[in-house]
DNA sequence: GCCAACGTTGGC
DNA sequence: GCCAACGTTGGC
């Protein structure tokens, strides 16, 4: 199933790190609705920005730890952050016992998938652009796994499609 | 597989 | 509250 086709916005606000081992943009588009729980942010910075996401916003997808990292394609946030509850199972490679129901300490967005790019932007792509230096992104050993994005910087980004 | 960077933990 | 030890991330 193809991704649906949307009108794609001005500005792409976020970017989303996974490691397409655990999660691809590939698995999110064979799910249900193709939309899936973005789940186990166990970084505080992190966790903080999934909670400033709006239903509405978009964000790019970013395949880390495989043979080409980089942006795979985009999806659109279509709930708003609530608590994680992989943390609070035991038998989840996210478990945190820190995190109750009464008292959640992690949180996840709802993604539903908008594009998958016939190539990845990768991101030694992304580090010759003079125009995204100040991206975490960019940043030797990032490892801030949910970042925002500045309009120009996913103008930036946008342009570099072939 | 290596290893630098860096966030987290826990003893004091 | 400091900071050393430790664990994880993630590019290369």
């Amino acid at each position: 199933m193809k991704p649906i086709s949307h009108q794609v916005p001005n500005h792409i606000q976020w970017l989303l790190k996974s490691e397409p081992s655990t999660f691809s943009i590939q698995a999110l588009s064979n799910c249900v609705r193709q939309t899936e729980p973005w789940n186990g942010v166990r970084n505080y910075q992190a966790r903080n920005y999934l909670k400033a996401m709006n239903v509405g916003d978009w964000g790019f997808f970013y395949h880390s730890s495989c043979k080409e990292p980089g942006i795979v394609g985009l999806v659109e946030i279509v709930r708003a952050a609530y608590p994680d509850h992989t943390a609070w199972d035991d038998e989840s490679p996210y478990f945190d016992p820190k995190s109750t129901p009464e008292n959640p300490r992690w949180f996840m967005v709802d993604v539903q998938l908008r594009q998958i790019f016939s190539e990845t932007i990768p991101l030694s792509l992304l580090k010759r652009q003079i125009e995204l230096n100040d991206m975490p992104l960019v940043k030797t050993r990032c490892r801030l796994s949910v970042m925002p994005v500045q309009s120009e910087e996913s103008k930036t980004i946008l342009e570099l499609f072939p």
